[in-house]
Order: structure tokens, then sequence, then C-alpha cells
DNA sequence: ATATAATATCAATTAAAATTGATATAATTA
DNA sequence: TAATTATATCAATTTTAATTGATATTATAT
């Protein structure tokens, strides 16, 4: 039977990026900005009106979420389009989602 | 072959319920007690000296992690003992998850 | 070169959350 | 009953984040 690695570690440094993580997601109008390019680009043209939301407060939040790399943008005449970034988003869930089950899978 | 159903609807209240999540687990000292608590019921006595975290806003944190229902309390004497509440961190975690994935697990 | 449209930035304000210090409550013991 | 211990609450302060309104930047078209 193949020996289980050692799960029950969870140090600092890992807990912090965690926080980093749900800092940035945390907030109603990022998770529906990521929602929204979950099938494919959008300029801001195209996300602010869907969120109600005024142009330079989605750009506020496209900034935050666009500093911890969770999406990235080209820009095109001048439109700025911005696309989700599927790697980082899955790498930061996978993270979280260890943490998580650790708490709730782990035999007393 | 068993027909998908549809998964690609996140409705504002599951965001809503999401972000709600979020905004109780997204402090480091609130994910540290949560840590602490993973392998078993402990006091307040133990928990804060355990976060370099004074008394009464140890108190705090836990008040938010118990409105939310993430932990459980009883009364021993002097102490009060707060354990994990796995179904609940368990719930939430996979609705968690189910959006996370869902976003970049989406095909175009 | 000037005007326009899309996006970003900035300073100021407001709102929300964390922290502190002091005090209250509740259970226990002397 | 009075003193002690553990925990919780409260008002005040500080910190952090969101929002607003105004303006700057950049790309394009006239």
């Amino acid at each position: 039977m193949k020996a289980k690695h050692n799960n029950n570690k969870m140090p600092g440094t890992e807990i912090s990026q965690v926080v980093e993580f749900l800092k940035v997601i945390d907030e109603e109008n990022r998770l529906k900005i990521l929602w929204l390019l979950r099938k494919g680009e959008k300029c801001v043209c195209e996300i602010w009106p869907c969120l109600e939301l005024a142009q330079n407060l989605t750009s506020h939040h496209l900034k935050i979420l666009r500093d911890f790399g969770l999406v990235t943008t080209r820009q095109e005449g001048l439109n700025v389009i911005y696309s989700i970034n599927k790697k980082v988003i899955k790498e930061n869930s996978k993270l979280l989602n260890k943490y998580l089950n650790l708490l709730w899978r782990v035999r007393k």
C-alpha cells in the first residue's frame, strides 16, 4: 500500500498565500467579473454595463484581479480586452481547496 | 452516456453565498483558528496564546466563525471549548470549489 | 492637429473591518 | 459571600478597502 505523504502541515507561508488569494476573490463584483470572463475574453466596455458598476470602479476591480494575475489583457484599438488566466486560477484554487479539504477530511 | 446537467449557471444567490463564506475565511487569524481546531476541540485559553493574539480579539474572531456556523461551542466549567463544524465547512467548501472549478474548467 | 471614445489614474470621501483598552458576565473556588 | 479565572462585550481608534467625481492617458478618426 502506498504511503500517504504528510498533508497535515500547512506552514505559514501557504496560509498567507491562501489568504492573499482569498482577499482578491472575496468581493462580489470581482467574482462576477471572473464569472463573466469564464467563457471567453471581453472588453471593459462590455464588462461594466453588465455589472451595473461605474466604469472607473470596474477598472479598479480589474486592476486588482490583474495585479494578482487572475486576468490578463491585450489592447485592440481603443479597447482593452480582458481574459481569465485559467492557469493562475487553477493553481490558487487547488491550493485553497487542499487547505479546506484538510479541515473537514482530517481524522481525529 | 449520461447527460451532464447544466453547471454553467451560477445565479446571484449562489455567488452571494460564496462571497459570504469567503468574507468569513479571508482573514489570516480565522484561518489559523480553523487550522488549530482541525484535529479536535480546543478551549479559548489554548487558542489565543497559539495565535499570539489578544484574548478579546480572539473572542471577536471566534464569534465571526461561530455566527457563520463554522465552529460550535460547549461550556466546560470556566472554559468554553470550540470545535470545528465539519459539515458546514464541507458544504461551503464544496460550493466554493464548484464555482472556482467552473471558472477554469469550462470549455470555450 | 483636433476631436472623440475607451480606459486608467488620482485625490477625497465613505464604509467596513480589525484592533485596543476597559469593563462586564458567568462559572468556580475559597 | 467575596475573590478569582475564563470569556465576552462595548465604545473608541486605527486600518483597510470600496466608492465617487474629476481628470489624465492612449488610440483612433476627422
